[in-house]
DNA sequence: CACTTTAATGAGAATGAATCTCAACTGCAC
DNA sequence: GTGCAGTTGAGATTCATTCTCATTAAAGTG
């Protein structure tokens, strides 16, 4: 649990950067659990705990938790740019049900794999992709079908 | 040439839309070419020759064209939703350089099957995905080890 | 522990892509 | 042609994100 932590310390010692309060708290509430969030929720989070964190330190401190490689940047969703953990997850992809918004993972080995075969063709050095597919669930399939 | 007129004319029918002279407008500006582009670069191109198209026009007729399935929304660029031709054009995926902004498509077939397996698997109907990968463009590595 | 320097912060203003409003206009069915 | 519901243009509005700037605090120095 303090793992990330000291990568994030580390990562900010290595560029020059303070390691201050507000870095860590908006660290450390990013790591309070694992789902996908976005700045608001974010915000709201903090809020609950330290009622002088500004939005704005928040915006400014996301992108360096991405540069750290501790999180990155996933699907967008409700024009909010959304955000993960990538520190302790394996990579995935994302299914978004069009009609409920509900997101399902899945896992994405074989094709990370061939990915990167195609990323050799081109020459080109990936250093982060996303994918997300969209469609309907299960659930809203059978709803569609009813009606 | 004239194939997507038709399809649109159809889609909108269905749809029970009427078809105006702002929607084929625009919908000829968007087969006009074969590039990438967002709701500003379109609205430029419209007003080159037509004096008096809006540009919410645009942003109410765009996801026409998508719900017709003759473009689709791909990936962000400079916080601009982006757009692409499906009518025509084979699956791909992207990869853009986060140096140079350059895009790079790349053929998609084994990859789809994979997704296609996986969606099925979690019983997700997939109507439509996007694969995007940020990384360096070979010139960009280059340039890159140079400094 | 002061002291100093410089980056970081909070609050609110500014930006800008996308959406909304509403009076004027137009397809299109009759 | 007439009528009417759907559509449009122009500008206002929204809202996520970025910026500004006066104030604060990290962190090295002695
Ligand atoms: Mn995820
Ligand atoms: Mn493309
Ligand atoms: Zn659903
Ligand atoms: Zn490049």
């Amino acid at each position: 649990m303090k793992k990330e932590r000291e990568l994030y310390r580390e990562f900010l010692k290595s560029k020059d950067l303070k390691f201050t309060k507000p870095r860590l708290i908006i660290m450390e509430a990013v790591f309070e659990n694992h789902e996908h969030f976005n700045v608001d929720d974010l915000y709201e989070q903090i809020r609950k705990k330290h009622k002088n964190v500004s939005r704005a330190t928040i915006y400014r401190t996301v992108p360096l938790l991405v540069e750290s490689g501790l999180i990155k940047q996933s699907l967008r969703c409700e024009s909010k740019d959304i955000y993960e953990h990538t520190y302790g997850h394996e990579n995935h992809l994302h299914f978004i049900c069009v009609n409920c918004g509900k997101i399902i993972e899945s896992g994405f080995n074989d094709v990370a794999e061939l990915i990167n075969q195609l990323a050799e063709k081109k020459k080109f050095k990936i250093s982060e992709y996303n994918l997300g597919a969209r469609g309907l669930c299960e659930n809203c399939q059978k709803n569609k079908e009813q009606s």
